[in-house]
DNA sequence: TTGTATGCGTTATCAA
DNA sequence: TTGATAACGCATACAA
């Protein structure tokens, strides 16, 4: 083992090169294997004196594992890569935050991948470049991953976190809003897409649920409209409804914002909201409480929601399971003005 | 090297082991070392029929470079690091988009990583994080970077991407929408600041422009308010902004949201929309379009504003720089009916 | 309880 | 024109 680098000073002063792990062997008087299981925490063997001294070591010479080396010798690097799908939802950031924090808690670190479903090819090359390189610890979904990239997963034997119990959400949400609707007083309920994401499973599920809660409860069966997301098309479709629902209905949105676009449809149209047309969203966007009708939508609770994930982080990865929460938890209505 | 899973079946075959390139040399029937070369295109001083084995070899095993042998060599990694401020614009994905892109181009792979402003220690140390395990080839800053983490990069010898050049972007939205206001006739100008982002450098870069447009022009000075994002408090400061004003005026603000806030203030107020006062938001949120009146608002063209950190892309890892398009031509004004 | 030796996949240097 | 070999930093079986 020639280690020692040619013209090494006694201190490589500041930052050019970061410490290495034979630097904090050195400076601890202990060899790099020693360091090395340490900082792994396979403390158990070692004298509580030498772990002071490699710990204190580390910590003064600012040591961080390379990841590098380590990816290099483990086969696969320490990161997570989180898949966020291109549906933005508002607090798309608060629920990375959350992820994000659990996965630190495991000693690892996150990595957000858009999934850009519009750009189909270049999208599955984006990943599949993405994991081959990053080689990841584990992939995260948080909507975005198709079937193809599932696969491609599987293939290169790069754990999906949770792909088995992904629990069925959307059903809830769309059983939620049928539900308030109902209790609201509205026999006629309809639901409205948004008319752009034609294959959008989401809405599909929530649709169904809804369909599914009038059928149970003998209310006349929902009709389904697309919403397009600008004031002349929301008011075609508005107008097109009225016919079809004779008299007061309330309305099951796909999001916030076409909950929104009917709601202003309905107000230029003279009907009366909640009065004549009642409308709830989904996501409970900001904007949605500062217009007026104030709009009633689906919250998450997001430590809720995303607990499958956060499980599957433990389980895989050795940290604390928390106690996993019902899913009748991860939703609740919002009351506002427009139901 | 417990390399090999205990129990394994014969058929962990194809892919559990990703080629590597001595796999590509065996199969070429050349060195290691010349399999590097050509695939790193330093095929200047090999045969051309050398060069062809060892692509074909490569391709057929479905090699991929090792990104942490690579970046264990090479002292950092191929990974360039895009911080994205938690100031959500909705149009977050497409711009993450275009830069991705180029990052590909020049043969780099795009990682995200979200600053979330509010949560400041915590913030800090997870880029730090980052950037110790990644050591990414370059940082590139979409605005969510604290003057300690610049410092930070520097100190670790991270190249920061288009850092000199930054164009200041903010003073031209905020001269745009005065311009605009004065142009539609509004002799009185406020500037409208998002009430819980009270250090946000873009606010005050944007208002200080309004202030200089009004100097210019000989208009009185503008007086400035903080909208919070709900109604009744929106209410509030439009109330209190009405007797310093003295009649008609227009608000240049902080964004889409907070304009909707005092539009939405304004109606029920008794106000006129755009007759009383006028509303100019920074944006381009769909929300802004559908509802009544529809929102004016200053869109950004991304392509411009993206260039000088497209442009620096290229000059640090040698891609095809672009021209660089003149900053004025990066935000327009989008007329609706707020104004 | 600690250290030695080895290999992970890549690139750079130098020898052939 | 090509190839052998030595690092890069880390983790771990095994020896001491």
């Amino acid at each position: 083992m020639s280690r020692q680098p040619v013209g090494d000073e006694p201190v490589a002063s500041a930052r050019l090169r970061p410490a290495t792990s034979a630097d904090v062997a050195r400076l601890a008087g202990v060899s790099r294997a020693t360091v090395s299981h340490v900082l792994n925490d396979q403390v158990a063997r070692f004298s509580a004196d030498t772990v002071e001294r490699v710990r204190s070591a580390a910590a003064e010479l600012g040591y961080v594992r390379s990841a590098a080396g380590r990816a290099l010798v483990m086969g696969r690097s320490d990161f997570v890569v989180l898949v966020v799908p291109y549906t933005t939802f508002t607090n798309l950031q608060d629920v990375i935050e959350v992820i994000s924090a659990q996965i630190e808690e495991v000693g690892l670190s996150p990595v957000i991948h858009f999934s850009v479903s519009r750009a189909e090819s270049a999208k599955s090359r984006r990943f599949q470049h993405l994991i081959e390189t990053l080689r990841p610890a584990g992939v995260a979904d948080l909507g975005g991953l198709s079937p193809q990239e599932v696969d491609f997963l599987a293939e290169v034997g790069c754990p999906l976190l949770a792909e088995d119990e992904q629990p069925d959400y959307n059903p809830a949400i769309g059983r939620l809003q049928a539900e308030h609707l109902h209790s609201r007083g509205y026999e006629r309920i309809c639901y409205a897409f948004l008319s752009d994401a034609r294959d959008d499973p989401y809405g599909q599920q929530r649709a169904r649920a809804v369909t599914e809660y009038c059928a149970r409860e003998s209310l006349p069966e929902p009709p389904y409209v697309r919403v397009p997301l600008e004031r002349e098309g929301a008011r075609e479709v508005l107008k097109e409804l009225l016919p079809r629902t004779g008299g007061r209905f309330g309305v099951a949105c796909y999001n916030d914002l076409v909950a929104i676009a009917l709601a202003e449809s309905a107000a230029a149209l003279g009907l009366d909201v909640p009065g004549d047309v009642a409308f709830i969203g989904v996501e409970h966007a900001p904007v949605g409480q500062i217009i007026s009708p104030s709009l009633t939508t689906v919250a998450a609770n997001m430590s809720v929601s995303l607990s499958h994930i956060v499980h599957s982080l433990a389980v895989e990865f050795g940290g604390t399971p928390l106690p996993r929460p019902s899913p009748d938890q991860a939703f609740r209505v919002v009351q506002g003005e427009s139901t």
